[in-house]
DNA sequence: TATATACATGTCTTTATTGACATGATTATG
DNA sequence: CATAATCATGTCAATAAAGACATGTATATA
């Protein structure tokens, strides 16, 4: 396995939460737990099929307006089991992080090459705004302690990534503090002076 | 493209500093620059080849010992030109983050899970022995300014390991301050009572 | 000198994941 | 009422990536 199914668990814990669709489940990626994991309907569905077919989950299919239909998905017992075992199990690795502005900026040897500027700030901007939607939804979500309770998991998540964003932007600044704005060295291309 | 071909990029990085085997390529990914993309010589052995087919890379063969042949690859100008496009290219994407612990953690809803302690303390003890390594590192590679030189973007990347690192340790410490050592609630399945 | 470890390179199968293709219904908005 | 956005579910091909399988050499160490 590239992971070990961890987005079949994921499903499950969402599922047991509440029954959901397959479209539901594709857009709890958008919000916070996209955080720390993704996936697209394209691998939602056919996951749903397969964990049905292996009792993991069970649908009963409901119909909105005059005939759209969606299929509700619910966790079985044997799924629900299934969901404790993982849940049970203290994790003992740490997932390889993937980071291509990281690598990027490896591959830049010189502090005074004029791209650090830009890189960079491209970079904090992103992860500025990024910041700014999970403190929005730190906001709208957990304002008052009664609003943790029963989701507390949840709560531990989204101050995660608060954190580390808030910690990748510092770093950013804190690089950005080295760097030129106008590049004096040579950035491999034909580099503009200015 | 399950990602953008980032290794191809890497590989491009890694074979422009100087050239190098498949075996020490695959090798790289077990140092710093692992802590932001990883990949197996399964993967790397293929797309040598790949790249070699499109003229990015090319490689002479040298002989070890008596007859230990191995494939010492180097970036061809069209290669140089393909790397020196992608560093000029700001980095306008996040790569999406993927953490298993974190999204087992948001399937515990009640902070009174007796389960939260030990994931707690299992994940703490990995960071931070992740961390001392990384330290290790910095320390035996970056201990005087001159050793950045030329080697500015490791500095930089390494930093940032630590940085996230350490942020992920302490609040792993936040988190563990309000998590009950003695489980009082139910797990789900059979708690021991002490 | 036995032997374990590291060096060295590959293939193959399976699984994970993306992105494109495909279709149609419902609801909100102008 | 047109139409855009959202709801809703799927398939398919291609790429990414893991893990197992396979083989042999060189070197350090006991």
């Amino acid at each position: 396995m590239a992971q070990k199914n961890v987005l079949q668990f994921i499903i499950l814990g969402l599922l047991n939460e509440q029954p959901l669709t397959g479209y539901e489940l594709t857009k709890a990626f958008d919000s916070d737990i996209g955080e720390f994991w993704s996936a697209r309907h394209s691998q939602i569905y056919p996951l749903l099929n397969r964990m049905e077919g292996e009792r993991l989950i069970t649908h009963e299919t409901e119909v909105t307006g005059e005939k759209l239909e969606r299929k509700r998905y619910a966790v079985t017992p044997v799924g629900a089991e299934m969901l404790t075992r993982w849940l049970n199990e203290p994790t003992r690795t740490i997932t390889p992080g993937k980071d291509e502005f990281a690598l990027k900026l490896y591959f830049i040897s010189d502090a005074s090459d004029g791209r650090l500027h830009v890189m960079l700030q491209t970079q904090l901007q992103l992860h500025r705004s990024k910041l700014e939607h999970l403190e929005g939804q730190m906001k709208s979500k957990f304002s008052t302690d009664s609003q943790i309770r029963g989701h507390y998991g949840h709560y531990l998540i989204l101050n995660h990534a608060i954190r580390r964003e808030t910690e990748y932007c510092h770093w950013l600044e804190d690089a950005l503090a080295s760097a030129p704005a106008v590049a004096d060295a040579d950035t491999g291309t034909g580099a503009k002076r200015s």
